[in-house]
DNA sequence: CTTATAACATGACATTAATCATCATTCTAT
DNA sequence: ATAGAATGATGATTAATGTCATGTTATAAG
């Protein structure tokens, strides 16, 4: 085996992937899944890792196979605002390859992951012949600019509390709880990476998490998170209106 | 002629609309526009009327002739959060008709304005049909995402002074100066829409609107606004990280 | 034109959240 | 196993922004 960085994985194709069940490509044909699989490297990631780097030019289309990814932009003074989080199955990298943009956030693995990179143009000429792709991309792009405004919303009227509530919130809608402990929120964000996706300062973030675990609405362990009262998380977050 | 809340308008057809020429619709053939033409209704709507309404069912795509509108969401305690502005050739209500859902904010005229609504089934069909149209709007909407995504991190980390600057920019980009006053800002916007532009209270942006007036960045002419320095705008806005 | 209403403006004050400082704890690499 | 680095936690202080109160000015309807 290989050394370095990076090393590669020789893995199943995509015809038989459990991560793409889930996917926008379950759709696709036993064939164009071939064509894909024909044109795509697949590597493994260690936790921390950058997967594509803002600024770059796509040269496909990121799967993630299994792990933990983070997209976050870099804004001011170098402080990073995580946008959203991607789980096996999602899609990386999808926003620059189709708006035939550069990268405008990054992406990084908080825990190791398997990713496979579908060649650009081989994934748009499967694009380009399969309508029902090509629809479900587009009202996935909807549904996801959707996602953003209510969010830009949410950070423009909301407190740094409400937020952080809303943010535990999509975190178990994504990731669920831990196998053995149904309140063990399966996510292993860092406090800073929490603070940089409800977009607070680090200690702000610290102390409303205390906050909570006196409220016994969450219980903390370690990086860990536990959730206590659900329904008083939503009420919190204030999700209703 | 009609009378009531909205007077329907006779016009010229698609194929001839001015603001047609810089929009999505640009590379759609004669026959297409002639079939878009037999299925939509042009109607005029006074300043402060409701194009669309958080929550309704989209039955078709609106498209701005004439005027000027604000896309807003309601939220907590039903303040308003502007997420867009419309300017003549700008499609409205794109979104939740191509998400197939209902809408998720609501759009108002913020002058008189003169907007045809497309049949939702016929677009959809000559949305089928030419592929360059379907890609186009894709397209579009990546860079809208992009645009949310970018407004959303600068909603999080980003000071109200930096945020006024940087819409105060946006409308110059979109509406442009003064025909006659080269820096007279083409836009009528209340304080308080502003202020739910920016994403902070009425008060705390009249008071950063003189302020920025103390400094002669800007000039205040009743509602009006006059960019006197630019740059000086532009390195407030904190644009470049 | 004038009157009512909405928009604008500003002061005083309260609240929220950021920043700085310090120390404890937990990872991680050797 | 242990040193060093990263992360987590908490207090004190400051800065930014929201809220409430009040008066003024502009706008629109009759």
């Amino acid at each position: 085996y290989l050394s370095g960085p990076m090393s590669k994985k020789v893995h199943v194709d995509c015809v038989h992937c459990d991560s793409r069940k889930d996917s926008l490509l379950c759709s696709l044909s036993e064939e164009e899944l071939k064509k894909l699989g024909t044109a795509k490297t697949c590597n493994t990631y260690k936790k921390g890792q950058i997967i594509f780097h803002e600024g770059n030019r796509p040269l496909g289309l990121f799967c993630l196979q299994t792990g933990k990814v983070k997209i976050y932009k870099t804004g001011i003074n170098g402080k990073e605002q995580i946008v959203r989080m991607g789980k096996p199955g999602d899609f990386l990298g999808y926003r620059a390859l189709v708006g035939e943009e550069f990268y405008s956030a990054s992406g990084a693995a908080i825990e190791d992951c398997s990713i496979c990179l579908i060649d650009k143009e081989v994934f748009f000429s499967v694009l380009q012949t399969n309508q029902e792709l090509s629809w479900n991309l587009t009202k996935f792009l909807c549904h996801e600019l959707r996602a953003a405004e209510d969010y830009m919303t949410d950070m423009a009227q909301k407190s740094v509390r409400e937020r952080l509530a809303e943010v535990l919130l999509i975190l178990k809608q994504k990731y669920g709880y831990d196998e053995a402990d149904s309140t063990l929120l399966n996510s292993t964000l860092t406090r800073e990476e929490l603070a940089s996706f409800v977009g607070t300062a680090t200690e702000t973030l610290i102390r409303l998490l205390s906050d909570m675990k006196k409220e016994n609405v969450i219980e903390l362990q370690g990086r860990k998170i536990k959730i206590l009262n659900e329904q008083k998380l939503s009420d919190i977050a204030n999700l209703e209106y």
